[in-house]
DNA sequence: TTAAAATGTTAGACGTATCTAACAAATTAA
DNA sequence: TTAATTTGTTAGATACGTCTAACATTTTAA
């Protein structure tokens, strides 16, 4: 396994090439808030180690070694966040920091135990997926029900709060994950929202509801 | 705040110093895997900041600011111990090397929860004193079970000897810290102990097992 | 009490990760 | 299409923490 530092650029190469699958060297040293030689040595250092393949005055891309390394921090970072706000109770807004330092942790036992404490989470709050110890990951990242516009067809992917009495309720209106939902209308007084399914023509979702049920256009 | 290499280093330098409140080049460089050389130019850049006072072929001392810091490290590691045993279920005898870790993480509310969760203990797994959060260490009046007398129901406070197989050997007894047992008797002949717990009726200890198991009556 | 052994120090090197200054290539605008 | 701007690279320096080799001091034992 590599240094924090490699770790950090690794991360940061992923998270700026999600759209188009490369990074910039000015972009990346911007991002890690360093100069650009610093990146280009690091560069240098981590085409040697077969994480990213480079050349001169083209753009960074991960290898497959390189994917799968940055998913393994990845889901370090997310599984830490979580764990941070789920059963340490520390808030949202000041967890970032705390887990960008847990994700460095070198202990397989420490994850595994933490993804066990979470009920093998497959996204986080914000629906960022969670990529599973093989580093497989859900293919889209999924967003609430609540942003869906009135009109599309959704599939249910998963949910943001997996307490018991969230999930009896789901299921008590007849909803499972996986399943195919179409958005009727959407209440702007209440922020409810109106869906169907194939067992029901009219069902009603408030929106505090609606936002914690994660979806898949 | 220093880096993890100068936290090691004072953490070292407070260990080895407790008896005498002095330790050698030597000794250090041993307790940290590092060559005399790397002892001697650390404690160079130690004396600048106030952390340790020393001088050429003296022995080396923490200064105040030195104990303050030491003493926070202190704290971070035993708090994280026992968060991974108590709250992550994880053994006793796996969590030296995660704490190792998690004692570098900078961030006071992340420490200040694992206190409050763990109910602000006074002593860690192993049955080391915690420090408080202004440093102050309970005193530390636990015996050896051996020295109480039969008839006698006291708290597993520590043990003495935090090596695996000491561990896994009370594991394997049924015995863990902060758990009540009773003195049934002591034979004279060899020394051993026979306790009592909510679980076991007659456990015998060897002097050797009960003197390192610390206790407060 | 002096020689051997243990312990400590200095000097100089190396690897990591960073920087600045100077130069080179690519892109954008005139 | 040429000049200006942006972007990228190389070279060389610095800080940290480590090392080995050589030398110095202190301790121990003969």
């Amino acid at each position: 396994m590599g240094s924090l530092t490699e770790e950090n650029y690794i991360k940061s190469i992923y998270a700026l090439s999600q759209a188009t699958g490369e990074v910039i060297v000015s972009e990346l040293a911007k991002k890690l808030e360093v100069k650009q030689p610093s990146v280009n040595s690091m560069m240098k250092k981590l085409v040697l180690k077969k994480i990213v393949s480079y050349a001169p005055y083209k753009g960074i891309r991960l290898t497959e070694k390189g994917k799968r390394e940055a998913l393994s921090i990845i889901r370090r970072h997310r599984l830490a966040e979580l764990f941070l706000v789920k059963v340490m109770e520390l808030g949202w807004e000041e967890v970032h920091d705390i887990a960008e330092q847990l994700e460095h942790v070198d202990s397989k036992r420490f994850y595994d135990r933490i993804d066990e404490m979470l009920n093998h989470p497959k996204v986080d709050p914000h629906g960022e997926p969670i990529p599973d110890a093989n580093g497989k990951i859900l293919n889209n990242k999924c967003i609430p029900l609540s942003q869906v516009d009135a009109g599309t067809e959704v599939i249910i992917v998963a949910v943001s709060d997996d307490k018991k009495s969230f999930l009896d309720h789901l299921n008590a209106k007849g909803l499972q994950i996986g399943e195919k939902v179409f958005i009727k209308r959407k209440e702007i007084y209440d922020g409810s929202v109106v869906v169907m399914n194939k067992t029901q023509a009219d069902l009603m979702l408030t929106h505090q509801v609606a936002e914690r049920i994660l979806v898949e256009v």
